[in-house]
RNA sequence: GCCCCCAUCGUCUAGUGGCCUAGGACACCACCCUUUCAAGGUGGCGGCACGGGUUCGAAUCCCGUUGGGGGUGCCA
């Protein structure tokens, strides 16, 4: 290897952008800013049914996010598979003059009666020396020698194959157009690739492709196949069954800071202790040779603490901006016109505390903007089940019609009118909470009516004792 | 079936032959704080898969077993 490390990431846009995915970028990334090397973007789009144009975007948007920019000098491409089809079918036809390559006739159908025959999977070199040319319908198939092929590997150490396990695999199809194998290699040659990190389901396909670089004459790059993300069942991730798109956990009010320092402690750990750490530490510290070799559980729960965690530990103002969203958005309860950001700003900084995804912001201050509250039925039968939780709402009432309107005020009123019904200051602010904002839980209450107003509250109050008869 | 990879608390990990009575984080439990819910604080539960070696000494090295996972396409 000569001059700087070139990583490359070649995803296939072929649906949303998987966390999985996300991981080997951000791996790649961490590798390319701290080596002074170079991060490639190379879109996989080869004459498949399954890519669509949109999908390419959403990867180019998706690193973006996490902070992989294409405005970064680190950063080149993106470049497209598609159109280099000239060069890999130049290399095959160079590789099938040099004898590396044979040209096969046989179908798909023959190739499975044949193994069935002789018990031996796969292909069985049927064409090796039969001096096919090339023709419609005839396969290229890679001249997989005898030997030994021993791949080194930065994560897993020596990985050694037999070639007799290897088949003759295909380089080009019947059609003429290049397979992955083919088209992978030739790009990262013309691309100088240096260093291929991927996930480890690509572990069997190289020693594939290390013969691929010998038999073109190159030195092959260094190896590097990190673990893949598994679900519980500890299958890996995949689009049918798990929620891995990271366009939808952005949705949801997810972190890219949390994302990134999450999808970094899978498979790895920064030193010290705590996982909790900034990106230009995670960037100093990342090491391949450090990376574990078992799959990683993608954990909802800890992927959420680390969100909370660093919702957390945001300035109020950047909390406030990072909440406008899903304040302003389209489906919030409210209209624009009743929403007030100077009452949001003044509340702010008892939701920062109580939630774990921007997206719960919204139910916690509804009530703030709506004329009246959104009532949860199961809170509301909870309170006012009892004539406890009734009595307490009328002498709240009472109580709070006249008495100062600050929080302090607030609090002292209602904590009176409890303690003449016996109760303590939990119970007693309860039924008060579910007439005013509609639920059990929420932000703290008298801070919350006290920019409420008197005369919401007395309204919202009045109208619940209406209701309860 | 065949090829390959892997194996530390439930989970993510630290640990690279003595610092390990195995550390941290998430989750869970308890207590404290408290206007609900959180947050925060304190404490607790809990692990080197098993069996053989090697060594004065093994979570760390070797072999086997078992158990997981990945791959096995004219997909990428």
């Amino acid at each position: 290897m000569v001059g700087a490390p070139r990583f490359r990431f070649a995803p296939s846009p072929t649906g949303f952008f998987h966390v999985g995915g996300a991981r080997t970028a951000l791996y790649n990334w961490a590798l390319a800013k701290r080596t002074g090397g170079t991060f490639v973007l190379r879109i996989e789009d080869t004459d498949e049914a399954r890519n669509q144009p949109e999908w390419t975007q959403g990867i180019i948007d998706a690193l973006e996010w996490i902070g992989i920019s294409r405005n970064d000098p680190t950063f080149e491409g993106p470049y497209f598979q598609s159109q280099y089809a000239n060069e890999h079918v130049a290399a095959a036809e160079r590789l099938h003059a040099a004898g590396h390559a044979y040209y096969c006739d046989l179908t798909p159908d023959q190739i499975q009666e044949r193994a069935k025959q002789s018990g031996k999977p796969g292909y069985d070199g049927y064409s090796r020396d039969r001096g096919l040319g090339p023709g419609p319908g005839r396969v290229l198939r890679f001249r997989v020698p005898e030997g030994v092929t021993v791949v080194n590997d930065l994560v897993r150490g020596r990985v050694e194959f037999q070639n007799e396990t290897i088949e003759d695999f295909v380089l080009l199809r019947g059609n003429g157009s290049p397979m992955f194998l083919l088209a992978n290699v030739i790009d990262d040659v013309s691309m100088r690739v240096s260093h291929v990190v991927r996930a480890e389901e690509h572990l069997p396909n190289t020693p594939k492709q290390q013969l691929l670089w010998e038999a073109l004459g190159h030195e092959p790059p260094v190896w590097a196949h990190v673990p893949v993300l598994v679900n519980e069942q500890r299958k890996k991730l995949s689009k049918r069954r798990d929620k891995v798109a990271l366009e939808q956990y952005r949705a949801e009010g997810y972190l890219a800071s949390a994302m990134i320092n999450y999808l970094m402690t899978l498979g790895w750990a920064p030193q010290g202790e705590t996982e909790i750490v900034p990106w230009s530490k995670i960037q100093d510290e990342f090491r391949l040779e450090d990376v574990n070799h078992s799959p990683a559980f993608f954990d909802l729960k800890k992927l959420a603490a680390f969100n909370g965690e660093y919702i957390r530990a945001m300035s109020l103002d950047d909390f406030i901006t990072a909440c406008q969203p899903w304040l302003t958005g389209t489906d919030v309860p409210w209209t624009a016109a009743q929403y007030r950001p100077e009452i949001f700003r003044a509340l702010a900084e008892l939701v920062q505390t109580r939630i774990v995804t921007l997206s719960e912001v919204p139910q916690l201050v509804d009530f703030m903007f709506l004329d009246a509250p959104l009532v949860d039925e199961t809170s509301w039968s909870k309170t006012f089940g009892s004539a406890d939780g009734v009595a307490m709402l009328r002498s709240g009432r009472d109580a709070l019609v006249s008495c100062d309107w600050n929080a302090e005020a607030l609090k002292s009123a209602v904590e009176a009118a409890g303690s003449n019904l016996g109760l303590k200051l939990g119970k007693a602010q309860a039924p008060i909470r579910v007439a005013v904002t509609g639920r059990t839980v929420g932000p703290p209450l008298f801070e919350a009516l006290e920019l409420l107003g008197r005369d919401a509250v007395m309204k919202r109050l009045d109208a619940a004792l209406a209701k309860l008869g």
